[in-house]
RNA sequence: GCGCCCAUAGUUCAAUGGAUAGAAUAGCGGCCUCCGAAGCCGUAGAUACAGGUUCGACUCCUGUUGGGCGCACCA
């Protein structure tokens, strides 16, 4: 049992005990918990029971407020409580008690959260491209949310096995051998290997269209690999090398790091066995020369698990991967993020997984797909663009910016900050909106530095970092953890009771695989920090209330930084 | 045909069934003699349509319209 990380969580506690013990509500399972008011005239935090239990009470919602507000004794951290409107009752935190906590927070930022995963262990599966085929901006939402989800889990403390999951095996590869002995140019292997993997197959697919002894001998270098052959072993294993290579160096521009890169060939071995077992418990059927799971009762489609020429597929071997996944590393939850096309077949699988009692709790995040404005993308189409092209992109025209407003700085502190900003930007606005919404990609909304976006961020960031330094030079003999905070403005208020929420907000992202939830969280915090700076001096405040006014600023810069790295976007203390 | 998802200011996005639907951008009007104007302050503008459930609906249910995606050997 944890100590509860937020004001929500003690008083919904509170509240819930306070309201069954008052009206005899023994076993209820309603919510008659809190949640945070969206204005502040109506206090910190508002319960709605009153109207919930108005039903079942026979009751009118006021009266149930009134006998409430009479009755119970309210917990010391909280100040007043009122009722309002049809029968809400709102709580109202003293600025003593915020201030109390923000010092807590500023000695421990994480305020209890890390205990939420303690001693659970999950698996997150993401990003996973394919072998020989460069990354385009349709990876992008994966890698980053993933990578988001990843991050915020470890925050509270989860034991995280972030595990990509290569396109590294299939029919593709016979193509690609033949391919690669017939038509690669060492010249561009050199210079762009992924790239020109890419184009040796699509060459080679063109080519098996209409050339039937071509298909036939593609087939026929396919099954010499499947048998082990050495020769077209070393082939694939280098294809797999340079591609990997490649998307490492991407990955490290976004600041992604896995823990495992077990692509589906991995498995392979596994793939026979788990074939017998839903052979062994009746799950399985022929059907038109191919192994079936028939999944009619459970609302679905029939699902294929081998293929009627004995070969296996993308079902058979996720099956394995989640009986592999469960015997070595035991996680409380597998986690993939992908994209909305495979919700499908997220469902079947999980279903079989279940009938043939593999107990782990398995979750799909999916997210809506990117198109381009004209229509969707392929590599057929020939109309990707690619994620380097799209991270070089951004970057420049960071850079750009920072040359025109830091000409003082030097080549090198440029360049520098311009990765932080273009790519922070490219990341923020994937994650600042809802995961599962379809996306048109236009460079004009992934590269945005203005109003709502990553830019916005790290600005008032840096900003603060400069009213602190400019502090700390003007009064080096300050202890500010000696100095108190008090809370009398109410901007300043309105910051403080925004700080407070921080460990909810986390937590919420979090529950809900939703990014979105703290970067909105962090947009807000640094509007009101925005306005907070304009509005009220802190600098040339009087004694005392100067101290107070640099530690709120100091707390919401700790908070904006950490809140950012979770996010997976950098922050500069200059700008 | 069956199934999944989506529809909110001109545009791009928010809103665990809660009180006056929030931002950004574009528009209009202000603010650098003052802690960093990548900023702040003000102004105007929206829940596709029709029913229903509820004390209360952008949110849940039914239908309609308009988009995206998936449904037997690609992953």
């Amino acid at each position: 049992m944890r100590e509860f990380a937020t004001f929500e969580e003690r008083l919904s506690a509170w509240t819930t005990d306070a309201m069954k013990s008052v009206f005899g509500l023994e076993d209820c399972n309603v919510h008659l918990g809190v949640s945070p008011t969206n204005n502040d005239k109506f206090g910190d935090y508002q319960c709605n029971a009153a109207m919930v239990l108005a039903k079942p009470l026979r009751k009118a919602p006021r009266q149930i407020a009134q006998e409430f507000v009479d009755t119970a004794e309210l917990p010391e951290f909280v100040e007043k409580m009122e009722i309002a409107g049809p029968g809400f009752i709102n709580f109202f935190l003293s600025n003593k008690v915020l201030a109390n906590h923000i010092e807590a927070l500023e000695k421990d930022p994480n305020l209890g959260v890390e205990q939420v995963g303690k001693g659970k262990r999950v698996v997150i599966d993401y990003s996973s491209p394919n072998v020989a085929k460069p990354m385009h901006i349709g990876h992008i939402r994966s890698t980053v949310i993933g990578n988001a989800i990843d991050r915020l889990y470890r925050f509270l403390g989860y034991d995280v096995i972030a595990d990509n999951h290569l396109g590294d095996w299939g029919t593709q590869f016979g193509l690609m051998m033949i391919g690669y002995r017939a038509f690669r140019d060492e010249e561009s292997l050199k210079t762009a290997p992924v790239e020109e993997l890419e184009r040796i197959y699509v060459e080679s697919y063109n080519k098996s269209k209409e050339d039937d002894s071509w298909r036939e001998l593609a087939k026929s270098e396919l099954v010499k690999l499947q048998q082990g052959d050495e020769e077209n072993r070393a082939l694939w294993e280098k294809f797999i090398e340079l591609s990997i290579e490649e998307f490492n160096t991407i990955y490290d521009r976004l600041g992604v790091k896995f823990d495992l890169y077990r692509g589906e060939s991995f498995y392979n071995d596994r793939l026979p066995k788990i074939i017998d077992s839903l052979i062994d418990k009746g799950l399985a059927a022929e059907s038109e020369g191919a192994l079936i799971v028939d999944l009619e009762e459970d609302g679905m489609p029939i699902c294929i698990v081998r293929k009627s020429d004995g070969g296996y597929n993308y079902a058979t071997t996720d099956l394995a991967t989640v009986e592999s996944r469960i015997n070595e590393f035991d996680p409380e939850r597998i986690i993939y993020v992908t994209d909305e096309r495979q919700q499908l077949h997220f469902k079947q699988f999980f279903k079989i997984s279940e009938k043939l009692g593999l107990d782990a709790n398995l979750v799909h995040v999916w997210f809506g797909l990117m198109r381009l404005p004209e229509a969707t993308f392929s590599t057929r189409e020939g109309n990707v663009i690619k994620l380097a092209a799209l991270l070089d992109e951004a970057e420049s025209r960071a850079l750009e910016m920072v040359r025109s407003s830091s000409p003082e700085m030097s080549e090198e502190q440029q360049k520098d900050l311009a990765k932080a900003i273009g790519i922070g930007a490219i990341k923020y606005t994937d994650l600042s909106q809802n995961p599962q919404s379809l996306v048109t990609f236009t460079w004009e909304k992934a590269l945005n530095m203005q109003g709502n976006s990553a830019p916005y961020l790290q600005y008032a960031y840096a900003r603060i970092s400069s009213v602190y330094d400019k502090f700390h030079k003007e009064y080096p003999e300050v202890d500010l953890s000696k100095c108190s905070i008090n809370i009398e403005h109410d901007i300043e208020r309105k910051l403080a009771v925004k700080l407070s929420r921080f460990p909810a907000a986390v937590c919420s992202a979090a529950e809900n695989y939703s990014p979105n939830i703290l970067a909105d969280y962090l947009y807000d915090l640094a509007q009101i920090y925005s306005s907070f700076y304009q509005n009220v001096p802190f600098l040339k405040a009087e004694e005392g209330v100067r101290e107070s006014r640099i530690r709120l600023c100091r707390s919401t810069a700790t908070t904006l930084k950490q809140g950012l790295d979770l996010l997976g976007i950098e922050t500069r203390e200059r700008i």
